[in-house]
DNA sequence: TGATCGATAGAATGTTTATTCCATTCGTGT
DNA sequence: ACACGAATGGAATAAACATTCTATCGATCA
């Protein structure tokens, strides 16, 4: 598990990003202040993504202009093992790409008419994963996402609220801070013993309160008293007129797609794991 | 390159395909009046081209289940020079596709570093929810789908086991399902109760075990139990080496991308959904 | 200007990899 | 039931490969 926030001058030693979206960042972050070689093949690599995924390390070294070594001292100094190492990124960038649209096309004629029903509703909440998660990347307010994670960073204990359709979303961050060594305390109303699970809660804790259309009561009930015993309280809701919404000292809006009556859960997933991660990198900045 | 002259059984001529769509209505000819290890090859090679492209020939040759040396037999007996060769044909086809890289750099390089950290994070685990969603639905077998349907629209009762990172799924279904009347029971495991909650399983019960890396050995035990009691198994997981996987009636493989080690979970909430719907669908038929 | 440390090029090395070869098995037709 | 040819598994082999090492070069600071 890496995380910590990847700063900008330390060679990073521990552990190199194994995605490449962060490779990418670290190279752009990096390539300025590496030597002239390694410049030229952190220009290389951008352009020639392809190239270092398939070629190997003479022939991208030939047509880089370096020598193959080059290219392993480079890896080493973005923190992997070696060439070898680094090409796996890259590599994984393509295994994961999003099939092309001639790609989906020709899927689609084969699967064709006789598309079962199940396919068709693959195909729906899919999508509809899909508009949600690209519309909140939009509309998101990454100032007001700083402002939650300087809030529940600077928590003692991290009070997690989410009934119904929103437990899912707080029982993953539970388990995810719970990996990341983050004190939290998921509050799940079970046995009506939500009350209870809060009645500690101080000025030096923080609540995350999630909650959407149809309003559960027992979520407005803890965040007031909450909010009344000192707490700092960070909502997420799918609307203003949510209850909680001017209760909070953040407050975050999230409008996810719907298929069938179903709402998608991936943008607000994809939220809680960014708050996640970036509490757990402010905190190690530390 | 290659222009060997003519073998002696003569099943080609001289040149073979150099583009996957050739090759692909190539070997979906010959398939079938392929010797038995070609022809298992040959299946192999068509439900899953990315990992003959990224593989050696050793892994290969390992996952689908044969000799390196039947691979290379295989490739000969389509008309090329060797294994590498033939892996080139499927190397091209990952080439090929250039969706819009170059508009993606531009993007980076205008954010720049001001980004902040947080926005970093929330484009990393939207393009990893993207790319999840895509990929499975792509990669995923209607059928199976379907047969996961019929199982769990045919039970009493569906038990849901899902512990650590796949607890968040099975409680959303749990949830959907209590609203659209499908009775069920969510194994969650707290207390340690698991045993307990699936003690009256029984032959007219279905349970749906989802499990990732790294596997949840509670999660293990109760599917075999539920399996001794005659119980049908729906099973989800990231590897056909998960030891849930062998005892299901239906398994269905999900792999989801990861951005900084955490692995999205878009793709497995828009099957869970997938699932829920489409057994309401089923029972509301009938 | 001279000394020192980092960067670089290119050859050497040891490992990984595809391929070939051969003995054995399997299937088929007599 | 026998014989023949194709098919297969597995070890042997040779080529390709990433990586390491060392001598040289270049830049920076005294």
């Amino acid at each position: 598990m890496s995380l910590m926030g990847g700063n900008g001058t330390a060679p990073s030693q521990d552990s190199a990003p194994r995605d490449f979206a962060a490779l990418r960042a670290l190279i752009v972050a990096r390539a300025q202040r590496l030597p002239r070689r390694l410049t030229q093949v952190a220009s290389y690599a951008l352009d020639n993504p392809d190239e270092i995924a398939f070629g190997t390390a003479a022939s991208v070294a030939q047509r880089a202009g370096v020598q193959p070594s080059t290219l392993v001292r480079f890896s080493q100094a973005l923190g992997y093992q070696g060439f070898s190492d680094l090409q796996d990124v890259f590599r994984s960038r393509l295994r994961e790409r999003v099939p092309s649209y001639d790609e989906r096309l020709a899927q689609l004629r084969e699967h064709g008419l006789n598309a079962s029903k199940a396919r068709a509703l693959l195909d729906g909440f899919a999508e509809a994963a899909s508009r949600s998660v690209a519309g909140f990347q939009a509309k998101a307010d990454p100032a007001a996402i700083e402002q939650a994670v300087e809030i529940l960073a600077g928590a003692k204990t991290i009070y997690l609220v989410g009934l119904r359709r929103s437990f899912p979303i707080t029982s993953y961050m539970a388990y995810a801070m719970g990996k990341l060594g983050i004190r939290n305390i998921l509050v799940d109303g079970i046995a009506g013993l939500g009350a209870e699970q809060t009645s500690f809660i101080s000025g030096a804790d923080a609540m995350l309160a999630i909650s959407f259309t149809p309003y559960a009561s027992e979520t407005v009930t803890l965040t007031n008293a909450a909010r009344a015993r000192g707490a700092r309280i960070v909502s997420i809701t799918d609307s203003v007129f949510s209850p909680i919404a001017p209760v909070a000292d953040v407050w975050l809006e999230i409008v996810e797609a719907n298929f069938e009556g179903f709402r998608s859960m991936a943008a607000t997933m994809a939220l809680a794991m960014t708050l996640t991660v970036a509490v757990a990198g402010r905190r190690g900045e530390k």
